[in-house]
DNA sequence: CGCCAACTTGATAACATTCAATGTAGGTGG
DNA sequence: CCACCTACATTGAATGTTATCAAGTTGGCG
């Protein structure tokens, strides 16, 4: 498993054990929950944190465990999923670094969380994270803005589930891909596949044959090339929107990974 | 469009015009985000919602519209949806009475919303809406649990949408209109489906005609019977639940309509 | 160098869609 | 009140997209 270009974006969290004061350090602070407290008050994080490193393909929870903690990845990537009793598997996101995880205001998870690439997270015990919430009312309302762009996201999945071709999904899936790298690299046209074919056409609910096949057809088209299977370039973007059902005057609203 | 069966559960809002004090009245203000509120301070939530009556069909929304409101099912019931440039519909959800939309965390609402029968609707400024939440917390953590509770169930509906064959899909819908009957009749196998087979098709990402053969197969093994197309019994209520993937020992955990 | 896992490509099959016809229920007007 | 009309729903036949089954190919790693 190669690491994704997210990982090289900021430092690595230290993983020589724990670190004294971790969240005043912690590189992805600003972008996640953690940023709507004051520097001040970040000292109040470091008190109910704790860091959790896992190797490629290492669980970090199961559906239906317990939902005791939330998450924050620092460094890395996981993927999120959900199974049938007969194998079948639904992934319903991937998750990168400042990506928050494990929100459920129930009993138990909803989904299994299994990490993609060597990864470090921040865990919040939720009673505990639950007491600072009260305390400080603008990381509920980062949380709740949060869940209300996931939710934004999941509508666009159902849409791409129910109602896209195999190769408007696989563009969709590009189209996000590039939008995040954007974030990072100017153009947004080199993009790294860090999850497997299977995990994309899990993501996207096909096989992974079929996700071969529409990769194969948008290279015939000049589309998109590859160097490796892992590593590829978005020739002809305003294609890939078109595909992906994007329209021209909306490229800057469109939504993010999950 | 015939009426659901959750339109009878409470007596119905008045329909002529504004009523002085419409909160404190409200059948199912304890059934949603008001019912965070004391009775000593549900003043404050008439002081900002107006109500709306919708005829069947007529919009609330579009996809793309200012988000300036969030709203509250009083009565009736709303079909939440996306669309493709050609015409392709993915509905995200159904929404009965005492349900919350809205939420949207950004400029523009990212669906549309659509009367399925006779609604009537309170509707609550976004602006004023937040005002009231930094005054009352336990509000936000409310709305919070509401959103995380959406999370969850978008993501078993990606499952469905990804994974599930479409007589899985028809079953595990029937299961969640069972569950929601079942809060209100004990057996929840009377079911009423408000929705036309091209909707429950867009829901579940099937052409109208799946549906209906998905229906028939389901009648020919005796799981299911009709008495009108609106109107059905679920006869054999362990199928549907194995059909949809439910284990028998999870039958009370499994979750909501969206 | 060779093995193994991941990926790609090809041939066939299946499930759902599309196109088409028929059936049924509710609403309107004669 | 019945006939007719329109919507919606059901059923049938054919087509097609994607899944399944089956070889090959590639690349990384011991």
């Amino acid at each position: 498993m190669t690491s994704s270009q997210f990982d090289r974006l900021l430092p690595a969290a230290p993983r020589d054990g724990q670190p004294e004061n971790p969240c005043a350090a912690c590189a992805v602070r600003d972008l996640s929950v953690c940023g709507a407290l004051r520097p001040e008050d970040v000292a109040r994080l470091n008190a109910i944190v704790n860091q959790k490193f896992l190797e490629p393909g290492e669980m970090l929870f199961l559906e239906a465990d317990p939902a005791e903690s939330l998450y924050v990845i620092t460094d890395g990537s996981i993927k999120l999923y959900k199974m049938l009793a007969d194998g079948r598997r639904q992934i319903t996101g991937f998750l990168f670094r400042s990506d928050f995880l494990g929100l459920a205001f129930r009993e138990r998870y909803a989904y299994s969380a299994e990490a993609l690439s060597a990864t470090t997270v921040c865990r919040f015990p939720k009673d505990r994270l639950e007491a600072l919430l009260d305390e400080f009312p603008e990381m509920e309302r980062r949380l709740l803005s949060i869940a209300s762009n996931e939710l934004a996201s999941a509508q666009d999945q159902m849409l791409l589930l129910g109602r896209k071709t195999a190769e408007e999904k696989l563009a969709s899936f590009l189209w996000i891909l590039s939008r995040r790298a954007m974030l990072k690299e100017e153009d947004g046209r080199t993009i790294d596949l860090p999850m497997t074919r299977m995990d994309m056409a899990d993501y996207l609910g096909l096989t992974i044959e079929t996700v071969s096949r529409s990769f194969s057809s948008l290279k015939r088209k000049e589309i998109i090339s590859f160097t490796t299977p892992q590593h590829m370039q978005i020739l002809d973007l305003s294609a890939i929107a078109e595909l992906a059902g994007i329209e021209e005057d909306a490229w800057e609203a469109s939504t993010a990974l999950r």
